[in-house]
DNA sequence: AATGAATGAGCGTTCATTCAT
DNA sequence: AATGAATGAACGCTCATTCAT
């Protein structure tokens, strides 16, 4: 028999009210999601989400901080199983498009809502994004070390170039919700694309 | 001596309350951004801008529509002097982050808050952005009619990788406003990429 | 050939203003009427209006001064051609519906609109509707000096019930805007069972 | 000692801020009231007055089918207990300028505002008001059967015409404020005016 | 005289946040 | 801890009125 103490079901509601959050944000948007609407979709009253969160605000820096977090945590596990960095490369864009495919709301929001106010980008997305985009830029360093990368390329650009690809078709399945799109291609076809661009001539079919 | 009819000067206070909204928007974000400072911003009463325009909403749309369709054609004539395939994605590298450090409040719009509402990215901005995203799929297309291109290269995602890194290094300049940002050297960079990503192997020097 | 002098188009447009003015405020409500619609339907620019009127209220106000005033003079002139004060009941009933059947629209204002402030009751509406109401005092009055009359009918009250009575009618009829509705029994209907309520026993059936 | 629930001080607060309203619609006329002000009247914040009422529009409304809808069943009572239509006239007059004098804010806000658009009229204050002059309707038809009111008074005609009598005295009541005003006597003579009025020849002096 | 573009005060309504229970 | 009724600041928009042309 399970036994759920005090802290576990404050844990547990908190994590509701981020999902609603979540699921709200992404279906009307952050300025649209009214509290009231999360509070009721979370199953609680209004004035509940202010005993977890400070303000309306926070409820989004919450799900940006604490999703990217895990899903880099996630990437460098599955990343330090990869010996090749093609190879890395090539699961870096599998997981990001699984990631969205898995979670539409959580991308939904983490594509659109995220943003569109400076403020959030500058001073809470900055670091866990910078995070996230030097997994790409340690794998590229990785590989030009490994001598199989151009030298020439310069890792600031091109770390944001996988991601900045990865991200449109990203936006682009967030905005079509279209539940046929196949992952796995695209993520191979822009894998290839950005392996062929940044690979040594003598790489370049590996 | 300049002579300024009525037409002319209506135009002009038009074109001053649209400046001082992407000014705005760009600074605050279109949710924070209030009517009432893009009138003081413009030199107008607030009624003013409701003269010009129906809504809040309807300001936003227009600079999309406008500003998105002058691009386009300013491109779409640029490009048609250069014969080219690979040189017209260099051309066309250089001149998208050349626009966005000549006019970073306007790129800042498009970036962030195009973003922000499904609403304006499926009803209003998805023509233009898709017209503008296929001054690149036809790029690519054409390069692979003239055997250069892979055929491989599927136009779909290999536009929108394009766009998207072109898009994410706008964003960064964008976001930190870094003035001595070298966006030829960018641009150079991100095509020289995305060329050797594209390109048959045998043009691969080209 | 007419000859239109620079006074009679001037009081030719205020016509017009007035006019249009007396439909729209019976189409939308005084407070829903718009001063640009009210120009357009005059066929003047919105700024003219104020040549001819010093604002809004004051329209409404020569609405009701000018055309009470006319409606008060042709009652009169018609009543003393009518000797017998039971036949000057019956007729002012009559011509009392007959206005608002030929003029549906200032009716419609006079009854409706007029009423909705205090303010024109009782610093406007005041003298004029008295004078309308004294026309029916004086018949009473007169019907009671002449013995055919009740003299426990206090004329006060009585002009007042038949005003209302009328006034009731017309509201139907305004509201309901039923162009079918018989006016001339309503008007008999309702001059029979006033004469009969304050008509001596004796004069009952005359 | 007296227990007040919740549902009880939801209930009050709700009465106060309809009561306000009146009082200021009363004051104001409709468009001139100010939600502030009411709200300021009634002790609530602005907001308040919105958990309660969808918008300004339902607050009069509200008054109206409440108001008028216990006015009814307070009339359908009384006359119940009266068995001679004559009589039940009588008492009706004296109930409805009773009511005038008791309620005077109310009674300025269903004389005056109710006027005031057709909207109100059609869709809301149309079945209430109805109602309320089938009350006299429905006396003048009994009257009809009991062979004591004339057969050619038309019942749709004799209802206007009293309540019409009835409510120009009550605007006059309104308008001037005068709390001197000797309801109980204006009552009885318009009673006294409209019974000989319609009451068959035998019947007269009963 | 006539115009109609411009003004800006004013108000209904929303909704994040608070706090008494 | 949880509630949800209450708050009130904030803002988009309207429209009567003005005034330069």
């Amino acid at each position: 028999m399970k036994f759920v103490g005090k802290e576990a079901r404050k844990a547990e509601k908190r994590e509701r009210i981020l999902r609603s959050a979540t699921k709200i944000f992404a279906r009307k948007g952050f300025y649209n999601a009214k509290i009231s609407e999360i509070a009721r979709e979370a199953g609680v009253a209004d004035g509940t989400i202010y005993l977890y969160f400070k303000n309306k605000d926070e409820i989004l820096i919450t799900i940006f901080e604490e999703s990217v977090g895990a899903i880099i945590r996630r990437f460098r596990k599955r990343l330090q199983e990869i010996p090749d960095p093609a190879d890395q490369v090539r699961e870096f864009s599998r997981l990001h498009l699984e990631i969205v495919k898995t979670n539409p709301d959580l991308a939904s929001v983490l594509q659109l809502e995220l943003r569109q106010s400076n403020r959030f980008i500058k001073e809470y997305a900055g670091t866990s994004l910078n995070d996230y985009l030097n997994l790409i830029g340690d794998i590229i360093q990785n590989g030009q070390k490994a001598n199989v990368f151009r030298e020439d390329v310069h890792p600031g650009i091109a770390k944001r170039m996988l991601f900045g690809a990865l991200d449109e078709i990203s936006t682009l399945y967030v905005l079509l919700k279209d539940r046929s799109f196949d992952f796995q291609r695209s993520a191979a076809q822009i894998a290839s694309i950005f392996l062929y661009g940044i690979a040594k001539d003598e790489y370049r079919n590996s």
